[in-house]
DNA sequence: CTGATTTGTCAACCATTGTTGATATCGCCG
DNA sequence: CGGCGATATCAACAATGGTTGACAAATCAG
């Protein structure tokens, strides 16, 4: 039987500790550039502890994942989202939940995953809020402004992008843009059903 | 010293079958998955032919980028940007020069090469047609929305944005936007049209 | 034909990296 | 103390994949 007040001299800490250096790294380059041996440094133990901890680097992946998944995000009410998510899009160090989506789409390991949680934490929440038809499709619309932004901004680092002030009004336009489908978009999809 | 007329019995010819099996490789996977004995394999050759004839990998990707980058694309007139642009993001066959960028976006030795013909072909193009303030802005702004439209939709495969009749229109008005933004991303602009 | 140059192949190298099994060490219980 | 399980380390494995050098074969000059 297991301990119940055990967990002390170390186990779950070290745990805790090896996840947030997989969170950091992850955030930081993609997956196939991160490698256990520089987790397992971070934290200060072997690379055998990394990856007994966690079964394998896509596991980890996954809890890393899981773990800096921003969900409490999408708490924002209906008229604010766009200006939450165009002030998250701006602050890389508010949390690592967007980066580490994006530096790791292309990554075929995690693709899956990617995918899954780019529905379920982000679309399917934001599709949720809004009415009109084709609120799935804007929904993924304003995801793939954001990540579209991020990668050029965080990972890219195309110029015209870093500067706050021009960029973060520009991008909450384009993000309100993309909920209130009102203006710009709509003219004439009535018909257009959404789909799934 | 090289022959003038020659060039004919294989040389120049194999070199750009190559080529053009690397690009369609680094367009439908990543930089890191595409292995050179994929692209070996796909002419008939063997992959240290692969690798001579170009120096390494980098250079091959180099050459490959270079090869795909779809410079013809920016040659459409102003009010049409965003029409030629939204038709292009929805049919990947076209070409794979979008795919190619988006691809490797996140891998490390892709990374300089990729933002500097992003900015070279993309966004700096782009920004010479638009006028007013923030040209930059707008053009870097159209081009990380293309991007992570064809991110979400080409890579990722989320549902809402695989159907063109939905996803064209919307993305049309989206770039239109980016494109126009006078103000407050006009709400009234039905100049846009519905080419396709 | 002979020899040199290009074109291509074969096998091996070498570094990287996730993974695994044997082993040591610490905390605890009886 | 002595054993047990969790914790952690070490060394080694196995596979991958870019790279390299020696060599065969085709092409062309003379």
């Amino acid at each position: 039987m297991r301990p119940k007040k055990c967990e002390k001299r170390s186990g779950e800490a070290t745990r805790r500790r090896i996840l947030a250096a997989a969170v950091r790294r992850f955030a930081r380059a993609s997956y196939e550039e991160v490698k256990l041996r520089d987790i397992a440094a971070d934290v200060g133990v072997d690379v055998a502890l990394v990856h007994r901890s966690f079964g394998s680097k896509e596991q980890l992946f996954a809890a890393a994942v899981l773990d800096a998944c921003p969900a409490d995000l999408l708490s924002a009410e209906r008229g604010r989202l766009s200006a939450v998510f165009a002030n998250f899009a701006l602050d890389p160090q508010q949390g690592d939940g967007l980066q580490i989506f994006v530096r790791s789409l292309t990554s075929p390991q995690a693709r899956n995953l990617v995918r899954a949680c780019c529905n379920r934490d982000f679309i399917g929440p934001l599709a949720a809020k809004l009415e009109g038809p084709g609120a799935q499709q804007r929904a993924a619309l304003f995801v793939s402004c954001l990540i579209g932004f991020s990668l050029l901004r965080e990972v890219l680092r195309v110029e015209p992008l870093l500067d706050d002030e021009d960029s973060g009004p520009m991008m909450q336009r384009l993000l309100a843009a993309c909920l209130d489908e009102v203006g710009p978009f709509s003219a004439d999809d009535q018909n257009s059903s959404q789909s799934s």
